[in-house]
RNA sequence: GGUCGGUUCGUCUAGGGGUUAGGACAUCUCCCUUUCACGGAGGAAACACGGGUUCGAUUCCCGUACCGACUACCA
């Protein structure tokens, strides 16, 4: 990149859970500082003291280190730039107001809620193409552009309320480059006067974003797109700051989409479409709502994690599976992408099985333990590492084992009546009593081997496939969904086979006389 | 309304002045299979529209449409 050591930094507000959106911006600021061997923060911009969410911030770091993305310093972690949390660093930010007040390009502004109102209505009305606190309409306000020096300073020493604003310069051309977008060209007259220090005696993110980007030496701002139409304010700071030449790369990744419909991803399209948009469960403290987090419907922080990388980025080729690892090697800013990616839990969910596969029986079968246990059933480690074996190809998530392979770990309650009814007769049952005779004698029980016994045993007695093995699966496992017949043999053993095909018969036989 | 941004299969995307416009998810068909899955093979499926520029535009430029963000003493 350059010579400079990249510093980038995630910097959330912690006014609610961090929302999956959140997560890939900061994944992103997290790849791109590995890759080029920088340093990953973590700020936290709790300036307003109105919106603060108890839980948020810890939930933030909670959520952050489930996914796999460690902060190299922030407020845990600590750092030579601390502290990491604005509302520890209030003092800091006046002194940088005061300073633009002295430049010339802020100013005190008293102007009152209703007569900021009033004002907009007054726009509004007008032929006004807008209704800002601007170039244009800051004359005919209450400030101290428009008020005489001494009144300024009465209002001041008599505790009027006040915030500081900026004074954006009315003929000016603000052109700065966006890693993504390129060279975007904004008219300063277009901009509006934001306001940099509130009169709560905190700053705005504004000014505490820029002042902070400053002294923690920050060389990238990788931030969400809705950050860039106050991006050359932003940049106007640093030019007003003397820091023009030290100003940092910015960079604005698209927004994450709602699957259906428009506009961004929100937490309410997570309950309609019945998929998680926060990375780990959430109870609101105030509601009391609760909601599912990824890590709770299932997921891996791994897949999840590539799957999210893979909405705004694509690395060269056609490689869509990466550990974090790879997309450390692999990312780049150069590849992400302008339009907003929607978000497809569909795809989601394939990610998460293409990771399942690739984990071993044994590694699953631990993870699988604590859910046999709730339900107080025994089985040995190795058992239950066969068993995963084969249902984590038929699953999404660990969270599917027990539905879907809860046979075989106890008998069946229910069978299939239709199979049962249909394929249930005098010579099946007479086979079955056969079987049990030949399993008896059966040494090998791998997969192959049963495989080919089966096969033998139907030829045997003159049987075709389709008339044994359904109601064998069913006697088995009491549906006919499932994995092969010789697995389900070869898992459950000699003895539960011929216990459950035994304890079939009287089942079957009744269902049949209900004819 | 204003400012800014965006627009390639249903979705995520690759590509980029001349390509049979590639991949993945989803979908469909076939194969495998006692079944459902898995797996394998194959199919359908896209450059928003209109003008330029050019020998040639999906790619460059300009409009239009649509979508989005922002438009707070919130971040």
């Amino acid at each position: 990149m350059n010579e400079i050591p990249v510093r980038v930094r995630f910097a959330p507000s912690p006014t609610g859970p961090l929302h999956i959106g959140g997560v890939r911006t900061a994944l992103y600021n997290y790849l791109f500082a590995r890759k080029y061997h920088g340093t990953f923060i973590i700020r936290i911009e709790d300036t307003d003291q109105n919106r603060l969410v108890s839980g948020a911030e810890d939930y933030l770091f909670e959520s952050l280190a489930w996914c796999g993305i460690i902060s190299d310093e922030g407020p845990g972690t600590g750092g030579e730039y601390g502290p990491y949390r604005q509302s520890e660093r209030k003092e800091i930010y006046r002194e940088y107001a005061d300073r633009l007040i002295a430049n010339g390009h802020a100013y005190y502004a008293f102007d009152t809620v209703e007569e900021l109102d009033a004002m907009r209505e007054r726009l509004k009305a007008s032929e006004s193409s807008t209704q800002q606190y601007d170039c244009n309409s800051r004359m005919a306000m209450k400030n101290s552009l428009t008020l005489a020096a001494e009144e300024v300073q009465t209002r001041i020493t008599r505790g009027d309320p006040y915030v500081i604003r900026t004074k954006v310069p009315e003929n000016e051309t603000v052109i700065f480059n966006d890693l993504v977008r390129g060279e975007m060209v904004v008219e300063a007259n277009q901009l509006d006067d934001k306001v940099l220090f509130k009169s709560d005696g905190w700053p705005t993110y504004h000014l505490a974003n820029v002042v902070d980007d400053y002294l923690m030496k920050i060389t990238h701002v990788i931030r969400g797109e809705e950050w860039l139409p106050s991006a050359p304010l932003h940049v106007l700071l640093y030019k007003f700051f003397g820091w023009e030449s030290i100003m940092p790369q910015f960079t604005h990744v698209p927004l994450l989409l709602r699957p259906d419909g428009n506009g961004k991803l929100s937490k309410r399209d997570g309950d309609r479409l019945g998929f998680p948009v926060f990375p780990v469960n959430w109870s609101d403290p105030l509601s009391g709502e609760k909601s599912t987090g990824f890590r709770e419907r299932g997921f891996f922080p791994q897949p999840l994690i590539n799957f999210l990388a893979l909405l705004g980025w694509h690395p060269a080729g056609d490689k869509e599976v990466m550990t974090m690892e790879d997309m450390i090697s692999e990312f780049s800013i150069e590849h992400v992408h302008k339009a907003g990616a929607r978000f497809d839990f569909e795809k989601a969910k394939w990610f998460n099985h293409e990771y399942l596969i690739k984990m071993s029986g044994s590694r699953l079968a631990a993870m699988f333990f604590p859910v046999l246990q709730e339900k107080n059933i025994s089985a040995s480690e190795e058992f239950v590492a066969r068993v995963c074996d084969v249902l984590k190809h038929r699953c999404s998530f660990l969270s599917d084992f027990w539905e879907s392979g809860s046979f075989f770990f106890r008998q069946p309650d229910s069978f299939d009546e239709v199979i049962v009814k249909s394929k249930w007769n005098e010579k099946v049952k007479r086979n079955f009593e056969m079987l049990i005779s030949e399993l008896n004698s059966l040494s090998d029980f791998t997969g192959a081997s049963v495989d080919q016994f089966l096969h033998r045993f139907l030829g045997q007695n003159n049987l075709k496939a389709g008339e044994l093995f359904p109601v064998l699966r069913v006697a088995l496992i009491g549906t006919k969904n499932g994995p092969s017949v010789f697995e389900i043999i070869s898992l459950l053993g000699r003895d539960e086979v011929i216990k459950r095909i035994r304890s079939s018969q009287p089942i079957f036989d009744k269902m049949i006389s209900m004819l």
